[in-house]
DNA sequence: GTCTATAGCGCGATAGAC
DNA sequence: GTCTATCGCGCTATAGAC
């Protein structure tokens, strides 16, 4: 529920009364649980983290080609947008926005999101050129850095301008930019 | 000055006391110049969309290659990165994050910020193409705003992981990726 | 165009009853 | 674990003097 809120509005763009107007208890009771906000943004990213990644973990573990794989994490940002249209985006796309206002333990948090997504998306890359359904120059951390950038940009865009069809439009044509 | 302090922490992350103290002239000083907090940023993206679209402008005026106006263009944002290291993103993309927070006029404002540099791209991306410079599958203008939404998402995540070096990193490498 | 002063409200956070 | 009540502060915005 509060994550769902961050990921319209942002950390700075809610607060404990959005919150419990939401989830439908007072504002003291979410202190409760979480004794700062702080202390609620860096929960948020955790979990966040956490699902997401497992997530990307089981695409990991599954037998497909490389080429589905790399659209069936796209399809995890897709999901996102698609599930509450035109509102929600990734947290921690959100999150970077707001960098210079996080706590140092949520900052961190919110790197490591960042370096795991690239990591596993240099896997799927790597995986994919070896068995020769991607094609592309340079080595692949670079380029799955660049992937991951531009599908935390791309959320964002969307929302502003052509919503979640052009999101998949647009990741959809970058994959064929990445075909032999 | 309110411009890099939204490009640093959003609007929703700032207050006319911040502004206050940063321009050295008191809160109602300011709001004398911008009644209200949404006529501040509404004025704030028409300025920054027409200094920013005037630099693009001149960029596709010049006589270059399109693969150096596509490294021109680039290099706006990569400045932006540069000049305050790890602090000021593009102000429309910081803005994109808080959309839902927007008023109308700063929301419109916004995606013809997005639509016009897309369109921009397209035409370098078209050119390129057209004198051989440039391969890509697809059409241009998928492509381009594809290039837009990495270049704002690149510049969000760099400022959590990577900085400015990382950012010039990813974006030659994605020129890279469009060479023949 | 800048200032002081202040209204009126929302914020994060705490105390203490149930 | 939820509640009412409240503190102290920061916020946007306005009034009115200089």
């Amino acid at each position: 529920m509060a994550e769902e809120l961050v990921q319209t509005h942002g950390a700075n763009g809610i607060s404990f009364a959005t919150i419990s107007e939401r989830v439908g208890i007072r504002k003291a009771s979410i202190h409760h649980h979480f004794a700062t906000k702080d202390d609620l943004v860096e929960e948020l990213v955790r979990r966040y983290s956490g699902d997401f990644l497992g997530e990307v973990d089981s695409i990991l573990a599954s037998r497909r080609s490389a080429t589905a794989k790399l659209q069936a994490y796209m399809r995890l940002f897709d999901a996102t947008l698609e599930a509450s249209p035109g509102k929600r985006v990734c947290l921690c796309g959100m999150l970077g926005a707001e960098y210079a206002s996080l706590s140092p333990k949520a900052a961190f948090l919110l790197t490591a999101f960042y370096r795991e997504n690239e990591e596993r998306l240099a896997l799927i890359l790597e995986a994919g050129r070896r068995e020769r359904s991607l094609a592309f120059a340079g080595n692949a951390r670079t380029v799955g850095m660049s992937l991951f950038s531009f599908l935390e940009g791309a959320m964002l865009v969307a929302r502003a301008d052509g919503g979640p069809r052009q999101f998949k439009e647009l990741s959809d044509g970058v994959v064929r930019l990445l075909r032999p």
